[in-house]
DNA sequence: GTGAAAGCGCTAACAA
DNA sequence: TTGTTAGCGCTTTCAC
């Protein structure tokens, strides 16, 4: 098995020393790597042979360079909430498990701080295409720009210019106005509200929901009754604070993400409040926070995870030039747990 | 402002485009680009002018292919709690916020399972180096492939064979010690235990240092209260359950992680038990679920953010060829909230 | 079926 | 201070 006066300089194989070893060109070591046809089998077995005694992996650089194609793809977003982008990170790779790609993740402070120099940096990383989740996937600036970088890309969630980009999107509105009107039809008619970011166009898609069954309900919005949160459980614990201060108190909290109705659920322990009993909580997005709080919360499923896979899957068809179809729908649902009830009678 | 008669043939400019509207040779324009000495200003200023009016930007791939180096590092971990692997997550980007490497996630289902392909699956992804998180940090198999292969790497919480490569460490067994002793010191003598996934390390580590408490206490730990969960809330919560079913019913149960202590606190409400006052819970981690829970759990702080930074800075030392440090030891710290206290008297 | 030669866009020697 | 010449390791013509 002596290596015959090999001439492998020193470092990683390359294709070279395993033709060498095999006795052909390094043109057939590339086809047999690339499983192209018009190589007899007894050569296909000699460089198998070779590469594996060398230990040889084909360096993805110099393909990268050739091919004009890294099988990088990032992942964008600004989110707040651990099982928010723990989700959506799943979501991707469980589409990317069997392919070549492997996925950069660039979380940003704040895309509407950011987004002139964000797609330099994207560029400059080489992705060959990215994943953006809100509120990214909603910023014509950033798809001007991708599109003229020629990076691909998918988006999640976005909430306007479907056309733009292939998206995955979800009725946010509607499935506001589903848990509004739950509330509303277990009697509630003292609801506050704790918004989300308001960059984040999900705040306001939201919000219009909630207005939009509130308003078929005939009951009034209080202004001193919305909060401003940034989807995080701190946030919401904050508004949950400055609610539940209120004289005549609201009977529920409508909450934008479920950390932040979390953070109401504890305001209200605060408070010695029970919930539902004192305070009914209903949070949005049914993330695993929402099935761990106590009581668990009264949220809408937004199939995060699902629509994560299906914007890489969009992504990567792009990738592969296969077609792309419209935007996929993804439905919501409405979960009842426990931390919703009808209001109590007030002394 | 004409481009006069350029030859740039159709996409991203290179820097030889650059060099010719400079009116330089490309070696000029890689000096400026790499911020090389004995380059005249004018010359420079030029150059810079020539890139900005073609959007030049260096075409990462070749820079990597004769650089022999991608700017890309790994990370590896296995946990299935989502607040540690944000936490890992947003210690290695902090550290990576100003530099020019990115970051891939490479989470693996059972690092038992597949260290053989690992280190090739690495090895084919071109990364620079990579930070392994427990239980990866800990296989002998993946390190020495790893060296084999040329890729750096950095290790989170080893608990042995801290000279194999840099480590970042705590000392989980320590740290479970003074865990147990608070619940010892509070009068608990029934203590069961949630034991974590038997292949991470952590867990044996973990499982000694209960071990010493008990014994220098003169406790017996009873086999049949110890039960495996897999560092899930489910998993925490099935435990607790078949935990708190015995006759004689523990006053108190450690859990490895926070997130198992609180699917174990949620089984205490499942038998209508009140933690503390019927069953005091421990967790360990402080990861953020142990702030958001109810009552907010009594743990031990593990600095996961920050060992994730210093494992990041202890990888690109090695990377830029500066001198890495022995282990880097950070401190636990005993956290106690509201869900311990002293055993109630049994009637 | 197989191979030789010419790049991909950049950096690294070495001249000038 | 600047430019020329070779590659990095691979894929892609296009011959044979």
């Amino acid at each position: 098995m002596g290596c015959a006066g090999m001439t492998m300089t020193n470092g990683r194989p390359t294709m070279a020393d395993v033709g060498r070893l095999a006795g052909v060109s390094i043109k057939t070591v590339s086809r047999v790597f690339n499983d192209e046809p018009h190589v007899s089998d007894s050569i296909r077995c000699r460089v198998m042979d070779a590469a594996r005694r060398l230990d040889y992996h084909p360096n993805v650089m110099a393909q990268a360079l050739v091919r004009r194609r890294s099988h990088l793809i990032g992942l964008v977003y600004e989110n707040p909430s651990p099982s928010y982008v723990v989700e959506l990170q799943r979501g991707v790779l469980d589409r990317l498990k069997d392919e070549r790609y492997r996925l950069v993740v660039i979380p940003i402070r704040s895309v509407e701080h950011n987004a002139s120099e964000l797609v330099g940096m994207l560029r400059s990383a080489a992705l060959d295409g990215v994943v953006l989740a809100p509120p990214a996937a909603d910023h014509p600036l950033i798809l001007d720009q991708l599109s003229r970088a020629g990076i691909s890309c998918a988006r999640i969630a976005p909430t306007r210019l479907f056309d733009a980009a292939p998206s995955v999107i979800i009725d946010d509105q509607v499935a506001a106005t589903d848990i509004a009107n739950h509330l509303l039809s277990l009697g509630h008619r003292e609801i506050a509200i704790i918004k989300g970011d308001p960059t984040h166009p999900a705040s306001d898609a939201r919000m219009a929901g909630y207005t939009r069954a509130f308003a078929a309900a005939g009951v009034t919005i209080r202004p001193d009754w919305i909060e401003a949160g940034q989807f995080t459980f701190d946030s919401g614990l904050e508004a949950g604070r400055r609610l539940l201060r209120h004289a005549p108190r609201p009977t529920a909290i409508l909450a934008q993400n479920d950390d932040m109705a979390t953070g109401a659920l504890m305001a209200a322990r605060e408070f010695g409040l029970r919930v539902p009993g004192d305070v009914s909580i209903a949070g949005f997005d049914d993330s695993e926070i929402s099935r761990i709080a106590w009581p668990p919360l009264t949220t809408v499923r937004q199939p995060v995870f699902d629509m994560a896979v299906d914007a890489a899957d969009m992504l990567i068809a792009q990738l592969e030039r296969r077609a792309v179809d419209g935007p996929r729908d993804h439905r919501h649902q409405l979960i009842v747990r426990a931390s919703t009830a009808p209001p109590s009678a007030l002394p």
